[in-house]
DNA sequence: GTCTATATTAAGATAGAC
DNA sequence: GTCTATCTTAATATAGAC
């Protein structure tokens, strides 16, 4: 079994339980190995698996969610392609932000750079499309903002309100006004 | 000493160390009592502290956040006088949410109700004062719960991007367009 | 590559003196 | 009300056999 096999699995487990929730024993449960076997994988430990899952984001994030903004169409197509990726990997908002978690445990030094740069990327991605529509680069880096401010405060309503309906309303139609 | 005396320490210690990092070793030195008396204070344990912090930002929301929606003036000004509040609570982003972060510890499900049970009132009051304002419930709703979800955003792409820009922009200037 | 067994550390929590 | 000392549990992590 190759390492990336237990990415899902451990995702899955840091975004129930936390980073911190989420101990070498409740992974080894969930992936039936034993916790040498994880260490044999994984050799930094749980901060060693976070940064595998990371790692995988990062490329889903860059190879799914931002690229419907690089693709043609119109802008507001575009926009709503991204925001139907990032719809379906939440699962509608019944899913955390394993980011926004990570910048809250107890290691958070330790992936705040990575959790930054993430952000960035969204952030930018978002504002070139806006200025390659002949927004300013200041109006477009605040739609970009903006976007990404809207797509974490509905992940983060969506988990305290126990409810899909924010992220279902806003990204299955996002922008409602570009 | 009072228990209510330790509340800020304690509130400083969940959101810089979260939840699962604010160790009893860290509280205990932090306030200059020993574990024992912590217990003396607070029988339950951390959770019990958590939950004594909660009693004070609870308090505080609706002494001083919200009372400004039940005041005369404009929505507009009524508006603005929540947004200066809450962005001198979370010092204009450079402070995270307790409410988030108590949402991704490994015991959230003991905080759960709380922490909705005080979205929904924002979300609720904020609707309160749009529905005097002539709009429907329905729009009144929808524009409570953008506020809740600009503002849950803006605190954590203040805390992700370390800059203080995100909050003071909406926040200070909210609404921007009501 | 996976296991059993174990080491090490630190967490939350309590007993009982003062 | 605060302390020292200690208990119990569970966390991360490793050694070494197979």
């Amino acid at each position: 079994m190759a390492r990336e096999a237990y990415i899902p699995q451990l995702l899955q487990l840091f975004r129930q339980y936390g980073y911190d929730g989420a101990t070498l024993s409740k992974i080894s449960e969930a992936t039936g190995l034993g916790k040498a076997s994880l260490y044999h994988y994984f050799p930094g430990g749980k901060e060693d698996m976070a940064h595998a899952v990371l790692n995988t984001l990062e490329h889903w994030f860059d190879a799914q969610a931002l690229v419907p903004l690089r693709q043609t169409g119109s802008l507001r197509e575009r926009l709503r392609a991204m925001g139907q990726k990032l719809y379906e990997a939440y699962e509608g908002g019944s899913q955390p932000c394993l980011y926004a978690i990570l910048m809250t445990a107890s290691t958070r030094d330790a992936f705040s750079d990575r959790v930054a740069q993430l952000m960035m990327s969204l952030v930018a991605a978002i504002a070139k499309a806006f200025e390659e529509e002949g927004y300013t680069p200041e109006a477009s880096r605040r739609k970009g903002e903006d976007a990404a401010m809207m797509i974490q405060g509905a992940l983060v309503l969506s988990q305290v309100l126990r409810t899909v309906a924010y992220l279902l309303e806003r990204l299955r139609n996002y922008p409602k006004s570009s």
